[in-house]
This record gives C-alpha cells, structure tokens and sequence, in this order.
DNA sequence: AATTCTTTTCAAAGCGCTTTGGATTTGCCA
DNA sequence: TGGCAAATCCAAAGCGCTTTGAAAAGAATT
C-alpha cells in the first residue's frame, strides 16, 4: 500500500492526501478525518525511503560501536546507554541506525554514514583526548552529541558524568575511614573519563597530604579478570592497600572474588568503593546496594544526549549545550574503618 | 556530491557512472578505472535512500528489543548478540535499523517496520510459546530467522542452542559427583529456553530415579539479586541442596555472593554448574573456567541468525534452516564432590 | 448577480538513484 | 572500404514521497 493507492482508494490526490497526513492546515477536517480513516484501515504507512529522499531527513541516528578487536571486548554499557537514547527517539519519530565498526575506523565510519545521507546526527562514545571526530564531524557540518568529553577544546554539546569529582568523594569517603594505603583500578587511561577518575583520585589524596603510589595504581579495560588479578597482586604486596576505588562494578565482582578466595572479608578487612552506572541488568543490589558507590544512571546519560541531539538537529547553530552530571555516592557494605 | 554531480565531472552519463559503480559489465575497465578515482576522491558514496527507493532493498535489517517495562531489564545478552549479528552483517553491505518497543508490542514494531519498508528483514529475539510475532512476519512475508525457537510449529529458520541437552549434561555432571539434592536456578520459564533447560534438568533427574523437587526449583528474570536471594533461600532450607544450576553467569555472580556471605566455598561446600552465553564483558575466566558451564557463545549465535537471514533475503523460498548448537561443558572451580 | 477573498484541492516537479531500451562507437572481417 | 556484431554509452522513466504554484470551489461582500 502506498500514497498513490491510497489516494486513488479514496478519489482524492497525492497531495491532499499527504497534507491530511502530515497535519497540514491547508485541508478540511472532514476529508483529514476521512484519509486517516482510511490510512488506518489499510495499514498505510510512509514508505520512510521516500520520505526521506523527498525531505532530507532521514529521521535516523547514528549509533557507531567499534568492535575493540583486540580483547573482542564489547562496552558493556553500550547497551543501556543506547536503550535510553533509543526510548527518548522514539517520542519523535527518530529511529537508531546502528554500525559495528573497526577499532581505529570510527571516524570513517561518521564520514560514510554521512555521505550516504542515512543518518541526520550521530552520537559519539567514549571519546578520547582531541578525540579526531569531533573534527572531523564538525567539518562535515553532522550534528552530534558527545557522551564524555574529548579533553582539549570544549566547543561542542556533551553530556558527562563529573568523573573527577565523583573519585574525589569516593577517595575522602575512605580517607574518612581512616585508610591510608587506597588502590585504584582503573579502566584504560586513554579513554577521557579514566583520566578524570585517577585526577580524582589523586587530587583527594594530595589534599590530605598523601602522594599517590603508582604501585597502587592500575589500569585496562574494565573486565572481571582484570579486577581479579589486581587483586590478588595487592594482596601479594609487602605492604597490601586496605581499600580501593575500582571505576566499574564488573571489576568489583573481580576483586570480590580474589578477596573470597584468600578468606578475606569485603567490607570488614578490605574495604572497596566503585563506580556504578546503574546497569539494569547489573544492578549493585536492590533496596540496599551492595557496593558503596558512586552512581550515575548510563541510561539516562543516553537519555539526555537523545534530547540534545534532536534538539541540535532541529536548530543546528546553538552555543555548546553541556551538561555534567553528578554521581551519587551512596553506602553499601563493602566498605568500612581499617582493620585493625 | 551526488551522482548527477560526479558525472558531470567526469563528462559520463549518470548511468554508467552508476554502472561503473556497482560493477557491470556493460562499461569498459578504462572508464571503470575514471570512475573509481574520481568518485573516491571526491568522497562520493551513494545516497541509500535513493538506493534503497530504486531498487526496492533497504539494506537493513531490524533488530526489535522490547523495554522490558517491568523491571527496565535490558535484556544483557543482547549487545553481544547483536555484535555478532551486525559483523556479519557488513560484510554484504547490510546495516541494522534498531528499535525498542513496548514489551507487548513487538510484533506491531515489525509490522510497521515492514510497511514503512525500512528493512529486508529481521531477527525475532527471546521467542515464547506459539509467539505471535512468527506469525505475523509470515504473514507479511517479511524474511526473519529466530533466534531460539517458538515451541509450537517449526516451519521457520532459527539458530538455537540445544537448551535441553545442555542442562541433562550440566544436571549430569553434579549428580556424577554424587550430588542428589540439586537445585535448578533458570530464567523466566514463560520463555522457551528456561522451559527445555527446565525439562533437561527434570530429565537427567529422573533418568537416576530422582523426582525433581519443586521447592528447589525457582525461576525469574535471571539477575545478580535473584541469584543471591534464591541462593539465601536455599541455604535456610532444613534441608540445604549441595549443588546447583544455574542459567546465567549474572545469577551465578549472586549466588556466589551468598554463598560467601555464609562463609562457604564454592566448589567445596556448594557446587554450581551455569549456563555461560560467552559474553565478550563477562567472561567465565580467561584461560581457566571461573565456574564449570554449558558454554555456547551468544556472539557466534548472532553471526549464524545473520549469516541464514542475509541468504534467505536473497532467495526467499527454501525450506526452513534449522540450526541447534551443542553448548560444550567446560570444568571450572565452582564444582565438587558432596561434602561429607 | 457580480466581484473579491478564502478555503480546498490538484497536477507536476523534484529528491538521488537504478535500469530499460535504444543509440552510438568500436573492432573485425571480407 | 563497407558491413555487421560487439562493446560502450546514453536519455528517460520510475521508485514513493513532499511541496510549489496554480486552479477550482465556496463564502463573503457589495
């Protein structure tokens, strides 16, 4: 079923039949009522092809996920970040157009998408320092909306979490307990907010007089066996930390499990505090969390940066929207005063 | 850059551009040659609208994901599943038109998918008994393959994994060990892979003359809680199992949980056998198996669904392509002889 | 009833591509 | 050199929609 047949169906022109659709003033209720009845009854819908051709808007969003060859190892927040941008789309008729790409081919993969007409805006994920997209999506004139920052120039709408200032609290929350050797695991320190978290981190130690020991400091990508073996070369040290901040709660499900294995206590004789995106299928406990955390929903990251972009689509030339977000530092039961 | 633009560059008709493009014969390797250049230097590629509208193929495929409005329990196998799926995707030029819908109205989404002609096809997730939505794609001739099977009618293509087979294997195991009293931890049993795991698990039971005992039995959305409170309820039981199975890594994550807040070991004082999806983010181990599991890579799923979809787009009419992967049972640390 | 102004409708062009059917050029042979 | 087939190329139609500019119908004014 398409336009022309409809319109034939009901003895009245393309065009009127369009207008009726679309909400056009320019047509009497009676026949709107009419057309829409009909639409309904023969399941028409807009060819979204043509329709796009015919205006320019593809009505789509690009979603780039770069494959990360070497560990395979997929972002495990991609999807429920991409769950809460998809579910603001969908109240305007936006759509996600998804692309698995290289590692080092993201920014191609903008560039194509682009040339292609298929995507009216993108969205870019964990940027890096002067991350080249951000050039380079500028120069093509594609909105976007980036998820972090690329440090260097801050010329461009992005939704962040206050990464620096999240593992400053989660360093003073274990300094208050009186630990003094704390550990940091965290992820790969190319990627922009890793930088912030052990800015963080460090800063919080600075200020209480302590300098950072980079033999407490660890970071990779942020998988379960990362956690694990961190901890057991911890707890293989002389002089073993008391506590750590981990930035994500797979790692700490990691560090659980070294710590369970040598008979030690989270919590009691080791105390940890992580960052949590409020997975929804990886919740840190239900009423109570289990971890102490600092928290701050991916989910509605995606969801603020959905609205900003349709936003940017509508009206392209707008001065940077940035937003920063603060994480929740909430108390669970895997911290607690220095054993003795 | 469009078409009409890049051929007056050259001084060629549009159609041979076109031609010299999408490798017809009709045009000699010299101006096939001009033609490559040119486009590649002025970074033309084809507007798929346009082509899309032409030829009547979207070059995409629909990838439906239901909120889940409950719990908001993104489904956490999906990412991997659909890594897989897009990969293989790519490599014939296919790209994936993803959606969320309302749980209840999945099969609505794929319709108008169909009538909108966004996509050539889709892939049916998570498929329930008699699912609706098998009917209906059939109904719209849209080519679909799914992704585990619709009890019921078996007239459709789909990629599952031999869900019972793998639990008699998983249930085996333990009871080999000399376990008798072992509980079943599976996953909402409104859909069809908990019911054949549910079934095996029975099997295998009954097989040694041993009545599956309803109250070990428990089922729910497969999280880190479920895993944990089920696993407490176990332990306060006059009479404790010895072991368990499981159908996921996150369940096992909380059942582990419990079992060290009680001070016992896993793998000594309590066994558990899951069911490990191979998640790129949640890997049982790296060289070694955390917990012992039925292991059948989600990813690989993913790419098989893909891999049958793209060929049944291209020839519609064949008999339906049924694929069961055997899960290997791999031996971690999480399992043991009963204690005495 | 004649004129003007609104409201409602329509035909046709255009979005950027593919593809049919026909025209032109080239190569080969006698 | 002429003739014919093969190799190249091209103009134009069509995919399903939106939108412009114009026409037809209806309402309002004199």
């Amino acid at each position: 079923m398409n336009l022309k047949q409809l319109s034939n169906i009901l003895g009245i022109s393309q065009t009127t039949v369009s207008r009726a659709l679309n909400g056009y003033p320019e047509v009497s209720e009676k026949t709107r009522a009419l057309v829409l009845a009909a639409a309904q009854k023969h399941n028409y819908l807009p060819n979204t092809k043509a329709q796009a051709l015919a205006t320019g808007k593809s009505k789509m969003i690009g979603f780039v996920l770069p494959m990360a060859s070497q560990h395979e190892m997929l972002n495990p927040i991609f999807g429920d970040f991409m769950a809460g941008a998809a579910q603001t789309y969908r109240t305007q008729g936006y759509d996600t157009h998804f692309a698995l790409t290289e590692n080092n081919k993201q920014a191609e993969t903008y560039r194509d998408m682009h040339a292609k007409g298929s995507v009216d805006g993108v969205i870019v994920q964990a940027p890096r320092e002067n991350d080249e997209r951000v050039a380079i999506l500028k120069e093509l004139g594609l909105p976007f909306v980036v998820h972090g920052r690329a440090t260097g120039k801050n010329d461009y709408h992005y939704v962040d979490v206050n990464n620096t200032h999240a593992f400053i609290n989660a360093t003073n929350f274990l300094l208050d307990l009186g630990h003094r050797r704390i550990a940091l695991i965290n992820g790969n320190e190319e990627l922009d907010f890793a930088i912030r978290r052990n800015h963080g981190y460090t800063q919080a130690l600075k200020d209480r007089g302590i300098e950072a020991d980079p033999k407490l400091m660890f970071s990779s990508e942020m998988t379960e066996h990362f956690g694990y073996e961190t901890m057991n070369k911890l707890l293989a040290m002389d002089q073993p930390p008391t506590a750590a901040v981990a930035s994500s709660y797979t790692l700490a499900i990691g560090i659980r499990r070294a710590l369970g294995e040598n008979g030690l206590r989270i919590g009691k004789d080791f105390s940890v505090v992580i960052h949590d995106d409020d997975l929804s299928y990886l919740r840190n406990g239900e009423a109570q969390p289990v971890f102490t955390a600092t928290r701050s929903s991916i989910r509605e990251a995606g969801q603020l940066c959905a609205q900003i972009l349709m936003d940017v689509i509508d009206k392209p030339d707008q001065k940077p929207k940035q937003i920063v977000l603060e994480a929740q530092l909430i108390v669970g039961s895997s911290t607690g005063p220095v054993p003795q």
